[in-house]
DNA sequence: ACATCTTTGACAAACATTTGACAAATATGG
DNA sequence: CCATATTTGTCAAATGTTTGTCAAAGATGT
């Protein structure tokens, strides 16, 4: 019997590995995948990925393994839903917001960037890989025109609160934020992903000093 | 009596974020925290803050809380050692490479970048925020020199594998990997941390669709 | 057709983490 | 000096996650 409760989170933080191993597979050319083969790869056990996918819905053949196909239409459904893009946008154009923009644009799946904002003059009028980058005085009007849900910020602390607040406002729904603090929204609708590369690092060196 | 045993994993995970806002809390002259006020910053409960901290060493005063000096020190040294910076290169200098070579120099602690790398000669010879970048033809000879300890890799998919190898045997130690792949090195030594970008994204548009 | 091998799905046991509760220590105010 | 507030450290209970085990299903080779 298929359990139908929504996958737990330690889970859903695996989803994102697994299918870009399944994509792999997939382009490989290769149809089946036993749980013993994805663990290895994994490096975790069997068990916990027969677990995990069965926590969103049992396919998998015994004998067999499960279809590298239906795994990936399945986990790609459950991230990225029915394929709709999410309108996006970002703020802050400088080196952080040139790589994040080019990684979005090239290597993210489900999401469109609409447009690229900045305060420096300089910046305005210029593209980021074929993105406009805009004044960010030219961001309420921009969002009532065009209603993005996603906004990455890739600026200075200072900048961020107060504009995520005006951002929210104006009917964003997620934060994918790069400044250096947490951004925390009082709102429950608003989802905010804290990207802290330093909290890596930090881990990294722990790591090398303690083991 | 203070417990002697390492820390576990999920505290670790938390100390970096700790680490900021107590860093914060230090700036504004603040002396004294209690469990609870963290907790709320943190967004957890007092009882976990208190364990944790008990976890690598009980300070803290009843009626009082813990000294935010001595937190920040405790924690710096978990995190950092003894504070001698670990000396690191950077391969890849292209729009990625150059916002975290950005990042590693102004805003990380406890490592020093050496060298950057790169097999474009057109940017060989540049700097990158004052670091030469060098062709990666010159990595081994600069490896027996500068015994570099960390490796950041900002290359494409392609080139890192091999070049993780070549590095692991010059001795590096650590590796901070952003190329769009996981890598694992097979010796125990040596410790790998994919930064997957597109992960902490998925994770964000799972939730906004799903909460 | 049969025996054997592979593999899933399910469940329970083992393990890990988080939370709640409370005694003991310190501070504060009268 | 005493009563009351705060706050830690610790332990046990609650919760959450991972792992091991095994019957049943399907595949494979003879």
């Amino acid at each position: 019997m298929t359990s139908s409760n929504k996958p737990a989170l330690p889970v859903i933080r695996r989803l994102p590995k697994y299918y870009r191993y399944l994509i792999n597979m997939q382009q490989a050319g290769k149809k089946n995948v036993s749980s013993s083969e994805l663990s290895r790869i994994m490096g975790t056990t069997a068990s916990q990925v027969r677990q995990d996918f069965n926590s969103f819905g049992g396919f998998g053949q015994q004998g067999i393994g499960y279809k590298v196909d239906t795994l990936v239409t399945e986990i790609r459904h459950l991230l990225f839903g029915d394929g709709q893009p999410l309108p996006t946008i970002l703020i802050g154009a400088g080196r952080l917001g040139t790589a994040v923009s080019q990684f979005l644009v090239r290597d993210a799946n489900g999401y469109s960037l609409l447009a690229a904002f900045d305060n420096n003059p300089e910046l305005v009028g210029k593209t980021l890989g074929g993105i406009p980058i805009r004044h960010v005085d030219e961001l309420r009007s921009f969002c009532s025109q065009y209603h993005p849900q996603v906004a990455v910020l890739c600026l200075p602390r200072e900048g961020a609160t107060q504009l995520s607040s005006t951002l929210v406002e104006m009917g964003v729904k997620g934060f994918w934020n790069f400044s250096h603090y947490d951004l925390s929204v009082d709102y429950p609708q608003v989802m905010v992903e804290n990207v802290h590369l330093g909290d890596s690092l930090m881990s990294l060196g722990y790591h090398m000093r303690n083991l």
